[in-house]
DNA sequence: TAGGCGATGCTCT
DNA sequence: GAGCATCGCCTAG
């Protein structure tokens, strides 16, 4: 798996998510991410280390957990090397695993509404702060896996709901995928 | 089905 | 006190 941040975005798409939690296991595709990288306004590493950032500067491949707007957590998977602060978002799953629970944890039946979106992917798998700075490679209840599926078709855009640098286009999704989020005319 | 908009609470300045 | 890597509800077509 690469370490640098574009080709680890890049590699992402496809890759499985799973969640094993006592509850049961849930697991999904991932096919929309996007890449914060250094000197890049809308990062949170962009003005340095803080106590709510600072998973963000661990070594490669560990989560990065975060609240946003007061209701949501976002996750990211860490990238290029300890101290860089640089990470990939991941926006959205298809889901292929533990259907029934993450309905559940959701609160809705419609299969395209349960990881469609930063924040509701995390609620489907149950992921919040207690999740932050998670090894995603050794750790047995949140992992990465390679499920070795077709080579997608990956296509990139601008970043979606930032407002700096958003005319960067960090952010890649798997072409035609009904679980990409985003607005259309994003989604070509 | 698509697009607009208000609620939400935490973090940083 | 402002801003925010979002969500769900509501309305229009």
């Amino acid at each position: 798996m690469p370490h640098d941040t574009l080709a680890l975005a890049k590699t992402l798409i496809g890759l499985v998510l799973v969640r094993d939690a006592r509850a049961g296991l849930c697991a999904g595709k991932i096919v929309e991410v996007e890449a914060y990288v250094g000197n890049d306004p809308a990062s949170h590493a962009y003005r340095g280390q803080t106590s709510r950032n600072r998973s963000m500067f661990l070594e490669p491949f560990r989560a990065y957990v975060y609240r946003i707007y007061g209701t949501s957590f976002c996750f990211n998977v860490t990238a290029q090397s300890e101290g860089e602060g640089e990470a990939v978002l991941v926006r959205a799953l298809e889901p292929l695993e533990g259907l029934p629970l993450m309905m559940e944890r959701r609160g809705t039946q419609r299969m395209r509404d349960l990881c469609r979106g930063p924040g509701r992917l995390c609620q489907a798998l149950s992921i919040d702060s207690n999740d932050d700075g998670q090894d995603l490679i050794g750790s047995a209840d949140l992992y990465l896996a390679d499920a070795r599926f077709a080579s997608p078709l990956i296509r990139k855009s601008k970043r979606i709901g930032i407002t700096k640098a958003a005319h960067r286009h960090l952010r890649f999704y798997e072409r035609g995928n009904p679980f990409v989020s985003g607005p259309k005319h994003l989604n070509p």
